[in-house]
DNA sequence: TGGAGATGTTACCGGTCGGTAACAATATGT
DNA sequence: ACATATTGTTACCGACCGGTAACATCTCCA
């Protein structure tokens, strides 16, 4: 029995399972909570492999968060290939999945924004990923409620884009019961409300 | 020159210069990243006493975010007092208050909420305090939108705190620079889509 | 088969973590 | 002046933190 390297210790290399290990750790404990000796031990390596290939943990941090960054990226190749050329139906769509997945249950919050709250110092390596990103996503989001002939788009997108990252801290601080449909409702009318 | 201990050395008994030095160490550089020597020292006192005074680290951590959530429940009687029975104006003035706040610039985030997440633990003492107080305050913009005359009092109540929740991990992650006009803009144009 | 490069093992470093024991100094009120 | 309760001091505890040196083992390809 055992090998209870719970997760990817099966042939991926050791880079992948210290960033899988760290990944799975650090959304669901806490960045700061986890050290580099419980990351290596649930990849199923040690720290020595670890630090030949992460200068540090800050940087390690910094590639976990590149590539959620990359991951919740993906949701627009995603979208413009469900609704073709129908920006107000991916507009809808995004709010929706965005709804529906911060009112999941294994859900912790955008691993993002928690970083940026966990990580208080404006000059650590992760900062500069988390605004980055942020930063991206609201320009899309504006970009789509353009193109959707919305009425004053930056101000529709800054209201969704609020609505779910508020959303997404309550659902860890208060509770996720009833919350998604309420979201839908809140951006549905918000979205109503903008169209000429 | 010195007497270093900062700010709340003089005079204050020894209990209140560790809750007020852990104050403001938990809130500017987060609960996790703060030990109780950093705390005790700029109290100017010392472990023992901390320990005399509070079981333990994470007790201290509870009674802290108690004294913030007692303080920032202090705005309704405030709102109360500048518009006797006006609850409409009380509402409006309550929005634009957090605006306010939530953009200014040594503002790091609500510290309950920023609790919550540095902190994943269900069962910590914390966070009791941080889901008492985030539903409390709910229920009072529910009510203040009911009577204020609001058709969906409760939809408005949730829109609007979600939008200042978000503004608030917003003005961490990514910056303050417009955010309180834009919080204020969108606030009025959703209690104003939800008049009669 | 051999040799190079990646990985694993063990032991260690100084520092800090939350928390405590024993004892000395101080304030307070009578 | 004395007893009491509150604080301060020093030293310590085991555990863990991020990070590294030296050396053994493995994999894989020429």
């Amino acid at each position: 029995m055992d090998t209870s390297d719970t997760d990817a210790a099966q042939s991926m290399p050791p880079r992948e399972r210290i960033l899988a290990a760290a990944a799975d750790l650090f959304y669901r404990q806490g960045i700061r909570a986890i050290g580099v000796d419980a990351i290596v031990e649930q990849a199923g390596t040690n720290k020595m492999t670890l630090y030949r290939h992460f200068a540090s943990k800050d940087e390690l941090v910094a590639e976990y968060l590149q590539r959620e960054a990359a991951s919740a990226d993906r949701i627009w190749t995603d979208l413009a290939a469900r609704h073709p050329n129908d920006p107000l139906a991916q507009l809808r769509a995004w709010f929706r999945d965005m709804s529906d997945h911060a009112s999941s249950a294994d859900h912790r919050g955008c691993a993002l924004a928690n970083a940026a709250i966990e990580l208080p110092e404006e000059d650590h390596p992760a900062r500069a990923v988390v605004r980055e990103h942020k930063n991206g996503t609201r320009d899309r989001v504006v970009k789509l409620a353009r193109a959707a002939g919305m009425t004053e788009p930056k101000m529709l997108a800054d209201e969704l884009f609020l609505l779910l990252e508020g959303a997404r801290v309550t659902a860890q601080s208060v509770g996720r019961e009833g919350l998604g449909a309420r979201l839908v409702r809140m951006g549905e009318a918000m979205i109503a409300a903008h169209r000429g």
